[in-house]
DNA sequence: CCGATTTCAGTTAAACTGAGATAA
DNA sequence: CTTATCTCAGTTGAACTGAAATCG
């Protein structure tokens, strides 16, 4: 939300979830012609980075419930674009991979959001991304501490 | 979504997305023991920052449909936060102001979160907390130029 | 008549809680 | 017996679209 857009006047919490707003709608727009969502995209994008999580493993990661990420998991896998298969160690759990087709799509998605957040980054030097980086993440981790 | 920690190896625009996720998470406890929400608060401080704005004017700056703020007002109306009155030039636009209560419940929200944001800065200097501020807004404004 | 605002009504996506069945 | 997982079911908050009435 925006009272101003004086870099100053704001509270810095405006500016970060302004900013996760204008990202996420723009994350929105450059895999919609895909057929995905935005968190259709980041679920997809964990899966591919560590496979075999399960499902509950991978609700905590995200910090949902494992009934929403389960509900996320159903439509991606209805669209063909993610099995499940069952543990060899304990029937129950159900270990998430992509499917070829999961795997064609993301790339195609990870080429476009490359090429944004190069434009978002359009004019910030390589030095000062990496302290950005460090900046929200420390961020990050000092709210986690402080009240997480 | 935290497909790992270290700062290198994630995507921007995961960490964009945790630090919201976690800060509007940490705001929410922060005001939860004065009866509000996280979207109730930020509603109240825009209302605060820029009084006299109609319900049209407010969702605009908010990115958000009318009908959606209308409805977020409406409870804080009915909470006795809020103030509708109609502006003298036209009968039909509606001018927002913070009650007298609502003043009060938002300064004890206001001293709180400037707590929270000194908590989640903490070890980041002035010089870099103002490169940090100066970074997203850049960003905002790129990704609104390239996507909307 | 036109454009903007407010507001009633229904819908959707994505989180939540609760409860139940099953496996280690 | 305990604990974790998956899943069915219902609920909630906050966005959305559609449509109507009113004012300048």
């Amino acid at each position: 939300m925006a009272p101003s857009d004086e870099t100053s006047a704001m509270r810095l919490s405006y500016a970060v979830g302004r900013l996760d707003h204008t990202l996420s709608q723009a994350i929105g727009q450059a895999v919609a012609p895909l057929g995905l969502t935005t968190a259709q995209y980041t679920t997809l994008s964990i899966v591919a980075a560590q496979p075999s999580l399960s499902n509950a493993q991978l609700a905590r990661r995200a910090f949902v419930r494992p009934q929403s990420m389960n509900q996320m998991l159903s439509g991606l896998e209805r669209d063909g674009l993610l099995r499940r298969a069952q543990s060899p160690q304990h029937s129950r759990i159900l270990h998430l991979d992509l499917s070829a087709e999961g795997r064609r799509v993301l790339g195609r998605c990870e080429a476009r959001i490359e090429e944004l957040e190069a434009a978002m980054l359009d004019g910030i030097e390589p030095k000062e991304r990496r302290r950005l980086s460090e900046a929200i993440a420390r961020m990050t981790a000092n709210l986690r501490e402080v009240s997480g």
